[in-house]
RNA sequence: GCUCCCGUCGUCUAGAGGCCUAGGACACGGCCCUCUCAAGGCUGUAACACGAGUUCGAAUCUCGUCGGGAGCGCCA
């Protein structure tokens, strides 16, 4: 069987790192199996999906290089499709119009939640063939009464569910939208995905998903639910604890292959080893492998493994890299040999790219003050041996700039 | 409230009944190397949530308790 994964993200907050760890198991476990990974923007909620927020999508997974082999697909251009299934499962008996009003919802769930029971709907309109005036119907799935259905979870195992637990979802709404329950379904059956790798809190809508698929006729593919990763604190990713954009990471001054090392090994390991390249996560990854249980960001570790990767990097390569975050303060400098020299100083001594441009950044000041070109190569010749020497330099760079 | 998921050092993890006196890594402390700071080497502190049961033997299997999380939307 040929492998397909997909990042489905929707564009209503910006990609962290929670995303990127998700993105990067199913790219992995893609490229492991020599299959097909494929990105896919779910922005059916058109109120709060924004283009900001799909440009760090974009740009996030092109500076991590977790390039998609197909896509990114929007959901919001497939809409066509979606009403031509909303329609077959109309003609098949499978959906149904429901004309409850919001009202009548809101009081079935007060009632509900009162007599201590989960909120469901009860499905009352699966019998109203009429019409009512006035209403504009949703239309729901005839979700199975009876049974239960089973998930096999590559990192969960077998979780069941009892259809008695589920109700009659909503899969258009009543200005003839699409929800997503529907349309991931409706996209994972046409782009032939064969391995659904998406967060743990997706598990509990798992079962509809199924259900849907079976009333289509289609093949119900493999699932792995992962683990979430929370913030330093333990608690749920918040803006305080790690929930920026996954840009900020670059900004910084790290180095992809760094994050994607660091967060590769959260959740899953391989042995006791710590540092992975690219094609080593590659080859030894498997979505088998992959633990239960949540784990929490550990900037410091990040840290220490950007270092080791920046250890690891080609000094050229990280010339390059030291000269655009050193372009992020102002400072320019084309001296390659110079560049050279800070990396060669700084490598080990700096955990971030941008740490090691703020450390050598009076270097580069005073350096651009001299335009005579022999004493320009002078300076560099004198300076570079005496970075190397001294070491960072820090504290004399803050004498320096007082 | 109901349903589902999860629970090994502070953190990331190894561990699929005896190999566990529970291993590795980050962080933290000590020592070595060293003109400084790093890097590197050695080393120390530190965990099987709790309680029953199965078994000759349990971190590993079962049940219960407690704790945490998710879902229960015309959000995704």
């Amino acid at each position: 069987m040929s492998v397909v994964t997909r990042f489905a993200p929707s564009p209503t907050g910006l990609l962290h790192i929670g995303g990127v760890r998700t993105a990067l198991f199913s790219w992995l476990y893609a490229r492991h199996c020599g299959g097909k990974f494929i990105l896919r923007i779910e922005d059916t909620d058109q109120d709060r999906s924004t283009d900001q927020a799909v440009r760090v999508i974009i740009e996030g997974m092109t500076w991590l290089g977790l390039t998609p082999d197909e896509g990114p697909y929007f959901q919001t251009q497939r809409f066509d499709r979606y009403r031509s299934v909303l329609a077959e499962l109309l003609a098949a008996g499978k959906a149904y119009y429901c004309y409850c009003t919001k009202a009548e919802l809101d009081a079935m769930r007060e009632a509900q939640l009162a007599a201590k029971q989960k909120p469901r709907y009860d499905g009352r309109c699966r019998e109203r063939l009429e019409p009512r005036a006035g209403v504009a119907p949703v239309i729901r799935f005839k979700n199975p009464l009876a049974g239960e259905v089973v998930v096999q979870d590559q990192v969960h195992g077998r979780v069941t569910f009892q259809n008695s637990e589920l109700d009659d979802l909503i899969i258009a709404r009543s200005d003839g939208s699409p929800t997503y329950n529907f349309c991931v379904v409706v996209d994972d059956m046409d782009m032939g995905i064969s391995h659904v790798i998406r967060g743990d809190d997706h598990l509990n809508n798992t079962p509809r998903q199924i259900n849907m698929l079976l009333a289509l006729n289609a093949p119900v593919p493999a699932y792995a639910h992962v683990p979430m990763i929370l913030g330093t604190d333990g608690a749920k990713l918040s803006k305080r604890h790690g929930a920026v954009s996954v840009l900020q990471y670059q900004e910084e001054g790290y180095l992809p292959d760094a994050l994607l090392n660091y967060l590769v090994r959260l959740g899953w390991s391989h042995g006791d080893q710590e540092i992975f390249s690219r094609e080593q996560m590659i080859a030894a990854f498997d979505i088998k492998d992959v633990n239960k249980a949540a784990s929490a960001f550990n900037p410091d570790k990040l840290q220490w493994l950007n270092q080791q990767h920046m250890m690891r990097t080609p000094v050229a390569m990280l010339a390059t890299e030291l000269r655009s975050q050193l372009a992020r303060i102002g400072l320019h400098s084309d001296d390659q040999s110079l560049l050279e020299g800070v990396v060669n100083a700084q490598r080990e001594r700096a955990k971030t790219l941008q740490e090691m441009a703020k450390n050598s950044q009076f270097f580069f000041q005073d350096f651009d003050q001299y335009d005579d070109k022999a004493a320009r190569k002078h300076l560099t010749a004198e300076v570079v041996p005496l970075l190397q020497a001294v070491g960072e330099g820090l504290a004399a760079a803050e004498d320096w700039n007082a």
